[in-house]
RNA sequence: CGGGACGUAGCUCAGUUUGGCAGAGCACAGCGUUCGGGACGCUGGGGUCGCAGGUUCAAAUCCUGUCGUCCCGACCA
């Protein structure tokens, strides 16, 4: 590609509204430009990253045995309504009338369309199994999109859905998927890890999600350091081990806090350790409230206790709610004397005489112990800490931060029950097609790997997602020899890699700082070295410059490609 | 939806406090010089100051409303 025809508007300047890594270069590489929030323009250059990765993914889905198919972004209600999700998706699900006033949504996922398809064709446990994919546009109306491609409203989604005639054979598609999404991750050179994590509301039995590791991620995953264990924290089990208190309960005492209402305050203000408070934190579980009760240095994990509740919405009870049913300001709410479910964490078990609240504004109670009230169901609800053990070895855990790229759910029958879904065994008997469903976020894919693969010059894309391998330097094109030379070598390049030829009539600085922030990773510089028949190449990642003569660049430029593959 | 910030040229931003000619740098067009790390000089084009209403002799500036964007919290690839 001609870089003076190409449509490829860089940035000098970073546009105010990106805060983040990788936002900033995609639009200042021009790679992406905004419609509207959540909602991009994928300019020639973005688009050819994405293609890259999409490519890689079909290779690796078709090596899997998965076929491609392309299904409805337009979708009926009546569908929908089938499954049950188009009460319980909620406000993600943009929905809209057609002309004749039937309702339809935008598809954000797409259980309900390959069901549909899968229940109207396959018969017989001879069509099984099944696996089919697409890579299309999805819209989901986020509640805040944000960072560019990283939470899109509009964005493009690799989905896969496995048909088995059993929970063994589900089971098998699910690891190969696995598998398969390793060797795509691997592919895209990105540092990445699998871990265990929680099904959501696509439901299912369990589920992996695979996480970039990087600062900016949105997800803390866990890690142990002794076994192979990794989850989401949303997932991670707490399995302390806790022992019955050392101390002798005494009786409660209720004292003046006044204006004390944070952890920090209170244990500051008693001169107590936050081990030695429990919180008191009113939920609303589909518009119930229910009372939650944790260590003062512990964290409530909703996912865990929207699970256990069984429940459709949790929200934290707003504070008109908190005062009414507590009859005390936010800050001080206790489980004694109090009308409503309580649940509490498994690490209450292990405390006497502690701090909780006392429905009464401006006051504690001290010494409390679990006699002084009664707890409906005691459960692991916190969120797992650096100081637990691992829950699979009992090994040192780490944390990091991830970005989840994609994610492998197990469903079992939930849609094939729902949509009924069947076929007839070898004893013709009939039965429910047990599914899996597999997604990887492409854009987010691309954006996960400049966040990882950049320094302060711009992009450094992996050689197999780089939009180009080469870029064709030379440094004065009003110069005969140069622009001569750079055209011959334009074509034979052209031969064997993807060349953006810079044939600009700018300044050398700026072709260079262009280069650099595009991040295409072999440079060819044509310049002040040709007069010897050198041209100079420079590795994007490493810097690292080689004087080349023309006949032996090419050879030169082979080693170079295969160093750059990843592992 | 709650909290915070912002909206002025294609981009980055001054100007708003204290109402009085619509600004700078970059980018763009032309000419000249320059040419291996975002050059310089001269000239030029480009604006519904988000939008609507109000106050005023006079509004980018003050008031009301509204729309949009971004950030922090509840959703997800």
């Amino acid at each position: 590609m001609r870089y003076s025809r190409y449509f490829l508007p860089t940035l000098k300047e970073t546009p105010s509204e990106a805060e983040i890594t990788s936002h900033k270069l995609m639009l200042r590489a021009g790679m992406i430009r905004k419609l509207s929030s959540g909602i991009y323009s994928y300019l020639p250059l973005g688009l050819k990253a994405i293609r890259k990765v999409e490519n890689i993914i079909r290779e690796e889905m078709n090596r899997a045995g998965a076929q491609e198919l392309l299904l409805p972004m337009v979708q009926p209600a009546e569908l929908w309504q089938e499954s049950g999700r188009w009460e319980q998706y909620g406000k993600e699900l943009l929905r809209f009338k057609d002309r004749h006033k039937r309702d339809f949504c935008l598809g954000p996922t797409h259980e309900e369309v390959i069901t549909d398809l899968v229940r109207r064709e396959v018969r017989s446990y001879r069509d099984l199994p099944l696996n089919l994919y697409q890579i299309q546009t999805k819209f989901r109306d986020e509640i805040r999109p944000r960072f560019g491609l990283m939470r899109g409203r509009e964005f493009i989604m690799k989905d896969a859905y496995s048909f088995d005639a059993d929970e063994k054979g589900a089971e098998k598609s699910y690891w190969q998927m696995y598998e398969t999404y390793h060797r795509i991750f691997t592919r895209c050179g990105l540092n990445f890890r699998a871990v265990e994590a929680d099904t959501g509301t696509i439901g299912g039995s369990f589920s992996h999600e695979f996480m970039v590791l990087a600062d900016i991620g949105e997800d803390t995953i866990v890690f142990c350091q002794d076994c192979d264990y990794a989850a989401n924290i949303e997932k991670a089990e707490v399995k302390s081990t806790i022992s019955p208190p050392a101390e002798s309960p005494k009786s409660k005492e209720e004292v003046h806090t006044p204006g004390k209402h944070t952890v920090e305050e209170v244990t500051a203000f008693l001169g107590v350790p936050p081990q030695k408070l429990v919180k008191t934190i009113i939920y609303l579980a589909d518009g119930k409230p229910v009372a939650v009760l944790v260590r003062g240095d512990h964290e409530v994990n909703e996912v865990k206790l929207g699970r256990l509740l069984g429940c459709n919405e949790l929200e934290l009870a707003p504070p008109e709610i908190i005062r009414t049913e507590t009859g005390a300001e936010v800050g001080f709410a206790g489980p004694i004397g109090l009308d409503m479910p309580i649940i509490a964490d498994l690490a209450l078990k292990g405390m006497a005489n502690f701090v909780t609240g006392a429905n009464k504004t401006d006051y504690h109670y001290v010494n409390v112990n679990l006699d002084d009230f009664s707890v409906t169901q005691f459960a692991d609800i916190r969120l797992i800490t650096p100081d637990d053990p691992c829950p699979r070895c009992g090994g040192r855990l780490e944390f990091k931060k991830g970005i989840e790229v994609g994610h492998i759910f197990k469903l079992g029958t939930k849609y094939s029950k729902a949509l009924k879904a069947t076929y007839l065994d070898a004893q013709g008997k009939e039965r429910y097609i047990v599914m899996g469903c597999y997604g990887i976020g492409v854009g987010r894919t691309v954006a996960a790997a400049i966040e990882q693969n950049h320094d302060k010059d711009g992009i450094v894309f992996p050689y197999p997602i780089a939009p180009y391998q080469i870029y064709l330097l030379p440094v004065d094109v009003n110069n005969p020899d140069i622009a001569r030379t750079a055209e011959e070598l334009y074509v034979k390049l052209e031969q064997h890699w993807e060349v953006l030829y810079d044939d600009r009539e700018e300044r050398p600085g700026v072709k260079f700082k262009d280069a650099d922030l595009i991040g295409i990773p072999i440079r060819v510089t044509l310049g002040k070295h040709l007069k010897e028949g050198k041209v100079e190449i420079k590795v994007r990642k490493t810097g690292e410059v080689i004087l080349t003569s023309l006949a032996e660049l090419e050879d030169t430029l082979e080693k170079i490609t295969i160093d750059l593959q990843p592992n």
